[in-house]
DNA sequence: CATCGGACCTGTTAGC
DNA sequence: TGCTAACAGGTCCGAT
């Protein structure tokens, strides 16, 4: 489910009533998520202040003075605000109980999500090595195209690479590569500087995008106050193979690229 | 270092 | 209708 801005989206929807708030507890219904949740992070952080929520990459960062808890939400996790009375559900594993009497819930069916540690002034280690944010400073066509020199793996692969940028996941790596007329099965070394500068363009314009529709809902993605996203409709490729290009009306067709299905126009793309 | 395949886990759906 | 297999938005890890 979730990349860039379904966590970003998440993000926003948590965070004004995280930040600032008083952790009364952890309660840990499952601990066998991605790595199990650490057995002392309940005490980390009872009767600590959550100062802000952040994201990096597809990281949720709760900062508190002594450390942050990374939160990851995998294929299938997601996070709302709730009343405390809210009966508890299949694959509820965790529940953040804050002093405004609601608390944040972790559901993730498939537990390919994480709770960790990071204690202040560190930083973990999946968290290191992470390449620039799509939607920051860093981050443009120029940066792909030198990255790229010598690749011979897909550029949708390369695309999807969090350590040469972070956030683009399946989805939107089809989406930007359509828009941009990429091929997704072509080397990443031999996509010209122009064309990574095209595409370096769509991914931020997508993700941003994106972001203001709230996300894409494909299965059980939904926002912390229950809503879904709305940008599924506008997807041009993901998810229609065999339909009509929007474009020049030819059969989509889908290949397996890194054991992904990658949905693309041959038309179109090259 | 780049690349590939397997692994983690459960729910939904396509196909027989 | 019912069973089975394939597949699903992520990404780490180990082998090559």
């Amino acid at each position: 489910m979730p990349e860039l801005p379904e966590v970003e989206t998440t993000r926003r929807g948590i965070a004004p009533h995280v930040a600032g708030r008083t952790v009364r507890e952890l309660v840990v219904r499952q601990r066998a998520l991605r790595w199990p949740v650490p057995k002392a992070l309940a005490e980390r952080l009872r009767g600590q202040r959550i100062e802000s929520v952040e994201r990096r990459a597809k990281y949720l960062l709760l900062h508190a003075a002594p450390g942050a808890v990374i939160v990851h939400l995998g294929m299938s996790g997601s996070l709302r605000v709730l009343a405390p009375d809210v009966p508890v559900r299949a694959h509820d594993h965790v529940d953040l109980v804050l002093d405004s009497g609601k608390l944040l819930r972790f559901n993730d069916p498939r537990r390919f999500g994480c709770w960790l540690w990071q204690p202040a002034g560190s930083t973990h280690a999946l968290l290191r090595g992470l390449g620039p944010e799509p939607l920051g400073d860093t981050f443009d066509g120029d940066h792909l195209w030198q990255r790229a020199r010598g690749r011979k793996g897909p550029v949708k692969n390369f695309l999807m690479d969090q350590k040469i940028v972070v956030g683009v996941g399946n989805i939107y790596a089809a989406e930007a590569l359509f828009r941009a007329g990429i091929a997704p099965g072509r080397a990443a070394g031999r996509v010209s500087r122009d064309r990574y500068v095209a595409l370096a363009g769509h991914v931020r314009a997508i993700l941003a995008h994106a972001i203001t529709r709230g996300g894409t809902t494909l299965r059980d993605f939904i926002s912390p106050d229950g809503s879904p996203g709305y940008f599924e409709q506008e997807l041009a490729v993901y998810g229609r193979e065999g339909e009509a290009c929007r474009a020049c009306g030819g059969d989509l067709r889908s290949v397996r690229i890194g054991a992904r299905a990658s949905v693309y126009c041959p038309r179109c793309q090259r």
